[in-house]
DNA sequence: CTTTCTTTGTGAAATGAATCACAATGTGAA
DNA sequence: TTCACATTGTGATTCATTTCACAAAGAAAG
């Protein structure tokens, strides 16, 4: 064989593909995981017991989401909170901190496409929620379920997405279709000016640069459990050699 | 200030505590990353409509699976997977490997634990699901619930949860109870020889090593979508300055 | 006031994962 | 047969994230 150039002339330097993601982050930004234990981190703090101290160590909190308390340290300085050493973290003002890093001042709509089991649990789920992030329609292509509200949000007809989506400025999509739906209807919504997706299709989904997809494979998360299960130290169960 | 010791002398060195997870894994066991893209691998090639080709490239499972060809083949190199120059893989071999990875030869089993909207659904989901992996009994406390078979799975009370998970050597419990319950509910099934938790309760568990936790963490995932919806490149939309 | 203790904030180091880049391999065409 | 080319397999490298470890900062006790 002959020594070759670079690999490839013609095809593109092997990236994600011109695909959805945080993949090259903005300077300031945050990384995924980042934003995930800072939302992990307020709710337990919000979820506090009445009587608890109004302060609160690395190291509590830490023990609290799992974490260490190199971690909680390092993720509270990168949005710019200090505490007070032999105080800790005063939690009022921490809730408050996380509130101006995660959540759009003027609060942000979801919409959510596939009113099947799946659908109506997660909008059950969401019904109870701050005004900072709520599911504020959702769509159906079965005319059995639009026209309805369920859970205190209104099911609209497939047609009327770009629509609504638009009228109500809503940024973020929840896509609980079938797998063989779950392109199209992503589409729709990006083509409507969604940013966001929370897909619980058992697809990936393909999205051009511009739009953030979170995939929340069930079936893979099974696996990956089931899998761990037998391969933990110590876990000689249901394994046969 | 004086000059100090390694910082803890009698504390244990900062670990995320004596708690779940893939942490420390085995050598010869996989990632979490790793096991979770090979399952998206599987169920895409699984999905392969009929007259497709019977090889792969890697490049081609990369876009479908929305990774990178050099990512699929070192997924494929650490299991030992091995394809032919100029003809790519062999996608019934292939499928074939990653089972022989995934799955227990034996099968298992899954316990759900919490028969809400968002139990139903996991129900649902699962009812057609291959013998490797199954949801083969449900349990919770409502009696109105109790006795019943949903989604051909039946629910038990949760009294008997140590016996069925005994008697039918369950290795996987899904947790959709409400957070309050979340940790009892956990701590009974480990109890009872569970291994691996899928968690969907919007609090993260505290369970001893030797256990595997996945946190599906519905409220967080919808917070990080939200965020980078605003924050994504080009993303100027819902912002307030 | 001084000493002792625990905690924060943060460079520096370590770990882990993804990506690069290229020799080796096989295929098909001439 | 030989050539040209696209692809695999993988050491080396880069990049991202986590952890370490310690100076600085209070607080509380003596």
């Amino acid at each position: 064989m002959k020594p070759k150039q670079p690999t490839d002339l013609m095809a593109p330097p092997e990236r994600p593909a011109p695909v959805a993601g945080a993949a090259g982050r903005a300077p300031g930004v945050l990384s995924e995981k980042h934003v995930a234990r800072l939302s992990v981190y307020r709710r337990l703090l919000q979820d506090r017991p009445a009587g608890a101290p109004p302060e609160i160590y690395s190291h509590d909190l830490a023990a609290l989401s799992r974490s260490t308390a190199a971690q909680v340290r390092r993720d509270l300085m990168t949005i710019g909170f200090t505490g007070s050493p032999a105080r800790g973290y005063r939690i009022d003002q921490l809730i408050e901190a996380i509130g101006r890093t995660l959540d759009a001042p003027a609060g942000q709509g979801a919409a959510l496409c596939g009113v099947g089991n799946l659908g109506r649990a997660l909008l059950d789920y969401f019904t109870i929620w701050r005004p900072q992030l709520r599911i504020v329609a959702a769509f159906d292509t079965d005319t059995a379920k639009t026209g309805r509200v369920i859970h205190r949000c209104r099911v609209y007809p497939l047609a009327e997405l770009e629509a609504v989506v638009r009228a109500q400025g809503i940024s973020v999509g929840v896509i609980t279709v079938p797998a063989a739906s779950a392109q199209r209807v992503a589409e729709m919504m990006l083509a409507a000016g969604v940013r966001g997706f929370l897909n619980f299709a058992p697809t990936p989904l393909h999205l051009p640069d511009g739009a953030y997809v979170e995939e929340m494979d069930i079936t893979t998360s099974m696996e990956t459990v089931a899998y761990f299960a037998r391969h933990l130290p110590g876990a000689a169960a249901t394994e046969k050699p």
